[in-house]
DNA sequence: TGTTGCCTTCGACATATGTAGTAGAATGGC
DNA sequence: GCCATTCTACTACATATGTCGAAGGCAACA
């Protein structure tokens, strides 16, 4: 379930609140984004096509549905980004985060902080 | 600086070790990939048109050096993933992780033992 | 019932991406 | 010098991606 960064922008307006009509889509869209209607319309026969967006009619008009949860994108999104730019693995990264100095302090205390917390609640 | 994904195979294998030629990319792509010598040339000749590679003859042959750094890559294509499917901030993505199990137990510790010891060489 | 306004479906088009074949130049033997 | 090998420079081409515009259907309202 790859999806391209147009359609990502789509996704992440239908995640926020769904079933949607393309009209919801186009008012929930990022500020950046300033596509033409029908622009979006198309990014949504495609993405139906893909089966990431179900597809109902409710009179003359469509209301989606996403079909793909948010977690599984993320989840086929960061392989592909690990396969790709960090050998497949999880190590390489955390050193890549660790040693960024982009990575902003008030990051790098959030990470650490979320990482403790997980530690506890699951014991390990 | 943004790399297509089999401009990524590339990159990888150039910083593997370079200076390099054509042919000695061809020889250390991952060996999941199996492109025509062209279709490497292309690729190199696509990534030096980006300033992604630089290249000098020797003879009649070309040599290509990167002329952008791992480091760098990796960090537009991690913004890049943030930005696109994680709402920009890192805490989404440590979420994630954390949650899809993504990252063993000793993963976490890892990460939390790096971040530590940035903080304290850092004076964060 | 003609006019608006919003929806839908189709078609279109430029640029990006993946993948390679061809032809001609340069090189290293023999 | 001539041949086989290896490069390079071009060209090509299918598919993917980003962005719409046009034309026609339906519903509400003056």
């Amino acid at each position: 379930m790859k999806l391209t960064e147009a359609e990502w922008q789509i996704m992440n307006a239908l995640w926020q609140k769904h079933p949607a009509t393309a009209r919801d889509i186009m008012d929930r869209l990022d500020r950046r984004v300033n596509w033409a209607y029908t622009t979006i319309k198309t990014m949504l026969t495609r993405l139906v096509e893909k089966k990431a967006v179900g597809e109902v009619k409710a009179g003359n008009t469509s209301v989606y549905e996403p079909l793909v949860s948010q977690q599984k994108a993320r989840l086929s999104a960061f392989r592909s980004l690990l396969d790709q730019a960090f050998d497949g693995a999880v190590g390489p990264l955390v050193h890549f985060l660790a040693e960024e100095e982009q990575l902003t302090a008030k990051e790098k205390a959030e990470l650490k902080k979320i990482l403790e917390r997980e530690a506890q609640s699951k014991g390990e």
